[in-house]
DNA sequence: CACCGAATGGACCAGGCGGTCCAGCCGCCT
DNA sequence: AGGCGGCTGGACCGCCTGGTCCATTCGGTG
């Protein structure tokens, strides 16, 4: 598919997705052009398509690549190394920063939507980051000798999953804090029957 | 605001609504233009811009309206009625249905995330859905005497929320089961300490 | 050093889409 | 009955945006 890609080359299109990644987080997928993306990594119309001959939406998929690896990313070192009751808090609070910094916006959620239509590639990339998300928590769920890893992994996922979702639409991170430290409690405290 | 309707004006704007409203779910707000509202309402351009005169995002805000009204409307007759245990169950199972159903599209979030940057109107209406949600849920918890009704009802929004954005993702219900049913636990059991 | 393909610049194009406008119809109210 | 104001039809406009193309430069390799 890429046709020998020169340093130079690999580096420029680096310069397209992160460029463009940055501009999407600020303003939304909706707000951003061809043009402004064009504008704000200094790069010409041809130099777009010659790195992305399918226009757009291959742009935007590679975008929601870099994207989805982002956002584990910006988890570690601690969703690594979750196990000890310390690297729990440690990682919720991660979370809840990261999240409530981002603000209302979730780029990939919003690429996804957009590109799932027409686009069954983006599926994938996001099933892919989930699943990831979801064994590295039962994982540590796991080390923390939780009497269900896989379903503490799930729950938390979910967990963070919603109140993201309400954090990004009310602004309020009180769910997202109320609903993580409910699906820590038996992870944090094994002995507890429920 | 409004500048006198007729019968048969309320009746042709709400024909708009309903009739855009559906397109969305099947296609997504991206996928439809004026045009195609315009046609699946049998309307004239001009009539769109008589009911909507601020044009599209006009329109887009009332489709938003009676979508967040929908989310409630569609879960009832349980949404009010939860107390005893089966109520419970019943909503349970009507929320994994609509939501299984539904399918990967989320039209109220698409519009939503949409709208957003250039229109604060209609933040207040998702805000109020999810407060009134929660409300729902905190009454029902109330009613089951469960320990802690507040927090019961943010987790379980919390919950359907996240349960719903991986199946909105993933297309697999599991989670949404799963963080369902350990959130429900301690609301169908009260004597659970916790 | 010569050559070839990758990399870049930027003018240009076509179509879709939101929005405007005017002309004619219908229906309610006095 | 008549007229005013809401209601409807649809032609028309102009911008914006994704996408194409060709000419030029750059860089590495024989």
């Amino acid at each position: 598919m890429s046709t020998a890609l020169t340093r130079k080359g690999a580096a420029t299109r680096e310069r397209i997705v992160a460029g463009a990644a940055a501009l999407l987080r600020e303003r939304g997928v909706d707000e951003v052009s061809l043009d402004d993306i064009r504008a704000a990594t200094a790069t010409s119309k041809s130099q777009l398509f010659h790195y992305f001959p399918e226009g757009r939406s291959q742009l935007l998929l590679a975008i929601a690549e870099h994207e989805a690896a982002a956002v584990l990313q910006d988890q570690e070192p601690h969703l690594s190394t979750l196990g000890p009751p310390e690297s729990w808090a440690a990682w919720r609070d991660a979370v809840i920063a990261r999240y409530e910094a981002q603000g209302t916006r979730c780029p990939l959620g919003a690429l996804t939507r957009q590109l799932a239509p027409t686009n069954p590639e983006v599926r994938p990339i996001v099933t892919a980051l989930l699943d990831t998300w979801r064994e590295r928590l039962t994982e540590g769920a796991r080390r923390a000798k939780a009497t269900d890893p896989e379903k503490s992994g799930l729950v938390l996922l979910a967990a963070v999953q919603g109140g993201v979702g309400i954090l990004l639409a009310t602004g309020d991170s009180t769910a997202l804090r109320v609903a993580l430290d409910t699906a820590l409690a038996p992870v944090l405290d094994p002995e507890i029957v429920k």
